[in-house]
This record gives structure tokens, C-alpha cells and sequence, in this order.
DNA sequence: TGGTTTTATGAACACTGTTCATTTTATTTG
DNA sequence: CAAATAAAATGAACAGTGTTCATAAAACCA
């Protein structure tokens, strides 16, 4: 039946609309001025229709969530070209600090913000968190295989070399670079990284 | 004048109700459940009354994550009896991961959360951050006299450092670290410390 | 005791997410 | 084409939020 494709096809579209309103006032104004009432205004609907296309609020963001993961995925996509594991992980530890720096927000909901985990009812997976830390394992157990790291348990390697890169990203991303007082941010979150790559490189 | 002296105890105790109150409802049900009615109820005030010694709601979650780090602070006091620094340095690194595990509450109020950082107007400092920074750059500076972290530049340094504990500590908070599927959280946390600590020796 | 200052109140304002009876629009049937 | 049915959109209503402020109560001073 055609119209029946027709009226998926216009339920898909009002569902693009509402995340694109979304993510538009999210970037502009943060997550506590992304209101219901405020996506509806923009795009000119009542506040109850968008809750025929989305179960609640933080479906949207988690919704957000998804696209910002394919965000970063896309600019992993590159990564495959680089054939020794160490360079790619630096490399990919290089594309993750610049994508926090250039999309501090989307991060933040990435990374930090309890909206979208909160969408995960219980014993439900993180597919977009378990795929980026997948490809991290399997860089570090081709590392592995070439003599790098040895004798290191993959799982909490993976977690503390995360971990290392999260804290910077997330430490600038709350605003707490402060205590560096002088410090241009940028400068600083680069110098630290290199020091960080550095530590990889002896261990 | 004897008045005044009990009027400034009277207002403390308010101020201390109204602390203690906000602290017992916000470890149990956290940040957003933490309204101003709910306060008032529990201490049978009007929702006006916290008005006359809190000038709005994250000014007294501004006041918990100052005492929140005095509770860090205290924990840290012992650190002073450990003569040699890089002993210091783990033995810090210990109790801040170990303060975060225990207190994700409030370790997420102290580093995390956008609240209390709200309450920092433009250039102004802050100073729980600050005098925390302040004690792991000494650690290092002594470090550094004694030969390890040679040519490396203290802040960027000791950002780094502290990074690698932030970002372990933030995703324990933030519920990501379920990308380990099977994993015990705390296990994980302590295996990856024990690397992390591989990485500082080695560099 | 009367006047003044301090403290407390709770209604009101402008928001929030969410629901649902009602109305409008679109599709199918007679 | 008109009537009946199904789908979509509405916006008022509910229970909540932070915050303000005229009013009322209490405490203090003369």
C-alpha cells in the first residue's frame, strides 16, 4: 500500500524536524532551554504533537545521542588507512580530543550527560558507547600482537586509556581548566595530550 | 551588642538546617529532586523563607560542594606524613579515586556538575579547584626535584595527571563504565588504577 | 506601651514535562 | 460525491519547578 509508505515517509520527516529543531536550540541554548514548548513554537506545532513522535523528552536527546556518536564514527572512518595499531590509536586519540574541543556539546551529551543514559532502561546495552570501545580494544590487541603493552588485562587497559582522554575532554567541557589560570585551553589540552601520548609510548 | 551576636548564630543555624536539609535529600534522590518546596517542607518553612539566606537554589549547592571538598581536604591531611613525593603522589591518587567511589554524589557535585560553577561569576576563581591543582603540582614539583618528570612542564603535567583520575572517576559516575559488560565496577576501577600507576612510574 | 525593624509567609508569575478529551484532517466505504 | 471511520493535531489541564513580593507576624528598641 502506497500510502501507507507515504505516511511512514511523513512520519519520518516530522521526526527529522523535531531532532534538527532540537539539536539547533540544544547547540544554541543547552539542554534546560530545549524545551517541548520551544521545539513545538519553532516548528510551529503544538506542544502534545510531539509527543506523537517521541515517548518523552529525553527520547529526543537520546536520538541526538545516536547522531552524534555517527558523527564521530564518520570521523573515525579515515582510521582504517592507518596500518600500524599504535599510530592509528594515537591518531584516533588525536580525532577524539579534537571532536570534544570542536562539538563541546554534543560531547557533553555524548559523554556526560545522564539524559540519553537514562533512556537505557535496565540491563540495556550502550551500543554507541560499546562500539567505540570495541574499536578501541581491537587497537589495543593488535598493539598487543606486535609487542606493545604486554601483559596488560585488554578490558581495563582500554578503561584507563579512555579514561585518560574523557578527563581532559570532560574537565574542559564542565569548565573546570580554571585552575590553570594564565593556561590557553587549547594550548594546554595539546600539550597534555602529548605528555599522554608519551606515557602510552613507555608503557 | 549581645543581640546582633545571637541574631549572626541564629542565621548560621538556619543556614545549617537548610544545608544539612538540602544535603540528605540530594545524596537520596538527587539534584533535580532537590527543590526549593521540598527543603522548605522538610525543615516546616515557607519556600520564601530560603530565600532570605540563600539568594537562589545553586548558591546552596555551591555551599555543599565547598564542603564537599573539605571533606576531600580532611581525607587528604594524612598525605603530609609521606616524606617521599611519588609515594605522596599514589597515595593521592588512591584516596581521590577511593573519595569518588564512595561519594559519587558528591565527587560528581565537585567536578562534574554545572551547578556550583555557575556560581563562579566572570573571572572569578575557584579556589576548591584551585587549592586541589595547587597540592598535586607541589607533589610534582618535588617529583621533579628528585629526578622523575624530567623537562616536563608542571601544569600541563599535572593536568594530565589529573585527567587520567577525573576520567576514570566521571564515567564510574556518569554510568558509562558498562561498555566491560561482565565487569565489577570497583575491580575495574582498581585494576585500571594499578595501570595508571604503571604509566606515572614509567614516565 | 507604641513605633520600628527584622523575619516569615504564601499567593502569584512564568516556566517545565506530560496527558487526554476534543477537534480537525485524511482516508475508506457505501 | 456523501457518510462513516480512522488518524493526526490541538490546547487546556495537572503537577511540578525557581523566584519575587506585598502582606502579616514576630522581635526589638525607645
Amino acid at each position: 500500500m502506497a500510502i501507507e509508505d507515504r505516511k511512514q515517509r511523513e512520519r519520518e520527516q516530522m521526526q527529522r524536524l523535531i531532532l534538527d529543531t532540537a539539536k539547533e536550540i540544544f547547540l544554541e541554548k543547552g539542554y534546560n532551554q530545549t524545551s517541548i514548548r520551544n521545539i513545538a513554537d519553532k516548528i510551529e506545532y503544538s506542544p502534545g504533537t510531539i509527543y506523537l513522535y517521541f515517548k518523552e523528552k529525553d527520547d529526543i536527546f537520546f536520538a541526538l545521542h545516536n547522531e552524534a556518536f555517527g558523527k564521530l564514527f564518520s570521523l573515525f572512518a579515515p582510521l582504517a588507512m592507518v596500518e600500524e595499531p599504535f599510530e592509528r590509536l594515537k591518531a584516533m586519540g588525536k580525532l577524539y580530543m579534537d571532536f570534544a574541543f570542536n562539538n563541546k556539546d554534543l560531547y557533553d551529551l555524548m559523554f556526560i550527560m545522564n539524559a540519553p543514559m537514562n533512556m537505557l532502561h535496565e540491563g540495556c546495552e550502550w551500543k554507541m558507547g560499546d562500539r567505540v570501545f570495541d574499536t578501541l580494544v581491537n587497537t589495543l590487541s593488535q598493539c598487543q600482537e606486535k609487542g606493545r603493552f604486554k601483559k596488560k588485562e585488554l578490558q581495563a587497559l582500554a578503561f584507563m586509556i579512555w579514561s585518560g582522554l574523557h578527563g581532559m575532554c570532560a574537565i574542559y567541557c564542565r569548565g573546570r581548566m580554571g585552575v590553570m589560570h594564565d593556561a590557553n585551553e587549547k594550548e594546554m589540552l595539546e600539550q597534555a595530550y602529548t605528555y599522554y601520548i608519551d606515557t602510552l609510548n613507555r608503557l
